[in-house]
DNA sequence: AATGAATGAGCCTTCATTCAT
DNA sequence: AATGAATGAAGGCTCATTCAT
């Protein structure tokens, strides 16, 4: 058991810095002048900055991942994906600042392995969500759905409503939208 | 009428390059030599980056405001409402490239004046299409029909549809969720 | 014709620099100093610092170029051995410290492009000189003859004789090596 | 008798990466990874990356050195000339290696106590070699039996022969090249 | 005999911007 | 309408070295 978990800080703070200014505008001086370590003691830790921020991904993609994982074996049809739904919405509740990061910085983060990992991780819910034959209103329905708890996720502007208030109305409004994509078998 | 018009060339080269790469990581370097001209040579066409970014912006920024304008003058019932989604929706199918843009950079334009202008521009509308009184699940429901035409309007990934046809689609979607949100008054 | 040729004097300094300190030691930080001008103006000049070693090697490999393309269109002897001997050593003259910052510098400059081209050249000389079917030793005496030109070239340690001195007296012995590696054919 | 000698493997490997890419150019975290050692570790066995240097020279320098000091206590005519010659052929037969490594480095050597060592040590050779009142052509002709040495010991680019003909071959033009250089006393 | 963690200095390079011409 | 030359600031990264354990 690490005694400071140097690394770790530097996570967290590159994590708020990442999210106030964005990734390629955060500077690894800035991350070390804030932490009173040096930038070479980053590297210590983390090979490079795009590094840090796979190491930052990964706490969203795993959760999620463990989501599509469980959904694999289920059968595809409503109920699965409902559930696909309200466990999703779970993930994103613990990560939300991460998927914020990842919708602020996607220009700065297209061409990154951390990107890329992201978006497949999250073509990979859509597609669970989705049947096959889904017209393409349908379709739009189902990303919709996705988009609305991720909207509840990055948090609503304007809006009088607790962090829990909105996810919970996304969760709603995303089920409906599911239902009314989803034709029986 | 400028016979060249090389503000415009570089406003359209910019746009392509901000597009692939991102705003930061552009450099006026990039762009000057795309254009076989100098750097300085920006600098006589624009007093800065951000202000290429901010002509930019004024394509979408300037269609989204008349549709602002014609709906504020409308009463503001369910028929005024599926109209705006019309009118924006057919803003964005021009100024496409120009929202995903924005999207794709939100974390570097977060603090320019452009961004700014884009979203205040966006929060208006929003406010158009929201009752007063709508509940948290409706205001919801509002944000998604935006969403999902603007879903559209980048297009989707993994889909075989031409851009028209998703652009109808998603308004279809749009007009359904805008309809669901929406109490009589 | 450029007024102050800040191109020409970054060479210079360079070349000052890298044969004082070495190529690898020597930091466009110093060459920049010591020309009272920014790191960023070198960059204005030359793309790289690599660049600036390879605009000093062609000061070199040009002049030994032209012997090289004299050579090959006059018959194989030795009487034209001789003469290439003889304009190889007029070119050294003129380039001296260019080729001692070869030598000096080997390690540095054998994966760089410029190192490439330089010892490309040399080797093209020493094609020259020797005879197809000559024997191992007489092959030597060869390389003999280059490298004690060379030696003569970066000049000897320790004796008290003028660098024209020195190179009149290399000459001799280089011909002398050339005259009993060479069988008449 | 150290059961692993991790130093010998220090200086082993130093060798192989300084020959290969050059002192400067290698650094401490490259011949520890190729050890899997630590970098800290390499400085528990030398205090610092010259005094790996320093002893891997030395290893050139004690052979020669005794060279130097057989030759001392001999007459100074052409015949113990000509057993230095061989002696000092045999002493680099077994250090080639090393002698590139200082061919290849001068310039990051140059400076290093390590450098001049190594140079003081070559110049002793050559005083050894020369009689006092040598013509400077006659200087030069030592000068080259010598580097002929240097040049099999590093070895000919482009030639079919093995190491051990080059440097019986050069061993030959050396032993002329010293005849010629010498009038007898 | 060696590691884990860190430092201070420095490196090459790029950028947005300026200004005299 | 544009260029050539340059700047100041900063960026990501690497290095030799240290030291407590």
């Amino acid at each position: 058991m690490p005694r400071d978990d140097t690394r770790g800080k530097i996570q967290q703070v590159a994590l708020e810095l990442f999210s106030e200014q964005g990734y390629e505008r955060t500077s690894l001086r800035e991350i070390a002048e804030r932490l009173d370590v040096t930038k070479a003691a980053l590297y210590y830790h983390f090979k490079t900055k795009e590094d840090i921020l796979t190491a930052l991904f990964q706490e969203w993609i795993e959760p999620v991942d463990k989501v599509v994982e469980w959904a694999r074996d289920a059968p595809p049809n409503l109920a699965t994906r409902q559930e696909i739904l309200r466990r999703y919405a779970a993930a994103l509740a613990r990560a939300g600042p991460l998927f914020r990061l990842f919708e602020a910085n996607k220009a700065d983060v297209r061409d990154l392995a951390a990107g890329t990992a992201f978006r497949d991780t999250m073509s990979r819910v859509l597609a669970l969500l989705t049947q096959d034959d889904a017209s393409l209103s349908d379709h739009l329905r189902c990303v919709g759905a996705l988009r609305t708890l991720h909207a509840a996720a990055i948090g609503l502007e304007g809006v009088a409503a607790t962090a829990e208030q909105q996810r919970t109305a996304a969760l709603d409004v995303a089920l409906d939208l599911l239902a009314s994509a989803h034709v029986p078998d």
